[in-house]
DNA sequence: ACATCGAAGATTGCATACAATTTGGACGAT
DNA sequence: ATCGTCCAAATTGTATGCAATCTTCGATGT
């Protein structure tokens, strides 16, 4: 586990220091900085933030309920290793959700909001055009941090609690079983949906959402590794 | 806080106590024997399972992150009390997703399912004829685990977790803001869904939920009490 | 009489100590 | 050489103790 931001945070957080190390946690596992199947142990984390066990512990319970973390009892907790069918099981709530959560902000969606995504997009952008794996990885989290903003904007606080978990497992899943490079056309359709939002078309923003999440789910290769089963058990350690 | 399922679930928790524990509380929040605003201290708690303050806490963190508990820093927890603009979320993202549920559910039901269902539909309908308050809670309780039981069905474990999520809320929000006996008709509406699953009417089903969804807001009065807004605090005491 | 300040009690936040369980390896038997 | 058993190290599960914070109630002064 070689995560830097420890100071960073540790520092940033005079009250409930728990929630803080989860977001840290949350960040490097949604970063691929921490690959599914890593073992989390309370004692190292505790170490690594600076803290006593007690509170690492609610960090990683709170991962746990997230379902980023997956705990085995006596044996600790995991960066969790979505089978393909957990996988599908993401993306067919995403289908259900976001349109609907489209729908919502289309009607709360002030000037301001635009100009906030028109900014995020470009921050996308930035990323795709630059080299490297820390690029990369801030183009996978841009790209979630879109569809985030969307759900913000909706103003529904439970949906968008739902989307930070789905979008956080999307990034597993993409991790795992991503194939290409996911987002150059990503981001054209995040343009595309903000264009139908703006103009008020929530029909075509939903239709054009539901495209896609089917193309981020098409570029996936779910299929291969579904038979074997017990292949989870092996690269799990 | 008088629950007396103390001993009975004591005792049938070899382990992961703190699982039990929530399982308790959350029967009992739903059950409406907890009313909103209860504080639930973390000793009292402990105290009524027998089990440390750890444990108790872990049970209350987890009630916090389903939304049933809101803990305040170095005050306490308390039963949720959610607000009518809460309340409104709950069934707009409820209406998002049994719509999809219903849809999962049409392809994979069995005639065992299906056998299931009519059982838990006779098991409503004798709680309907009884009088008392006991039979109230059990009928509410009933009614939510029928749409339980649709999303098991359903196949996606994410969206179940959801469901039991928003069911729980619900009941919540019905014991705050429900005016009448909700479910006598709510009762006929169970029944219609089942049968257009049965014929394998897919959109009738979904049709069908979403109406049931409105019939039990619309049963709601979330106008009158939303203005006071310091009559939180009042009842919270 | 009322308001303000202060101290005691209670409750949560956190750290640490101990018990229980699992894991890995070493030793010995076949 | 291989398999089985047992012991030790490591890790989690739980309880408890102390510090920090909030609440309550009473005293004091205006």
């Amino acid at each position: 586990m070689n995560i830097s931001d420890k100071i960073i945070l540790a520092e940033a957080a005079p009250e409930d220091r728990s929630l803080a190390i989860r977001e840290a946690l949350r960040n490097a596992i949604i970063d691929r900085r921490l690959a599914p199947g890593t073992k989390l142990s309370e004692a190292e984390v505790g170490a690594l933030f600076d803290v006593s066990r007690t509170v690492a512990r609610a960090a990683l319970q709170m991962l746990t309920f997230e379902g980023l973390v997956k705990t085995e009892r006596n044996r600790g907790a995991f960066v969790s290793h979505p089978s393909p069918d957990e996988a599908r099981q993401v993306f067919a709530s995403r289908r259900l959700i976001e349109p609907g959560i489209v729908a919502g902000a289309l009607e709360r969606i002030t000037p301001q909001d635009i100009e906030g995504f028109r900014r995020q997009l470009d921050e996308e952008a930035r990323h795709i055009n630059e080299r490297g794996p820390a690029a990369r990885r801030a183009e996978i989290k841009a790209s979630g941090d879109f569809h985030l903003m969307l759900a913000s904007v909706s103003g529904n606080a439970i949906l968008q609690k739902f989307m930070d978990e789905l979008v956080a497992r999307s990034s597993l899943v993409i991790a795992l079983y991503g194939r290409s490079g996911v987002s150059s056309c990503g981001h054209a359709e995040h343009s595309a949906i903000l264009d139908a939002l703006e103009n008020g078309d929530g029909k075509r923003a939903s239709a054009l959402m539901i495209h896609h999440i089917d193309h981020i789910e098409a570029d996936l290769d779910l299929q291969l590794k579904q038979g074997l089963g017990l292949k989870d058990a092996l690269s799990l350690s």
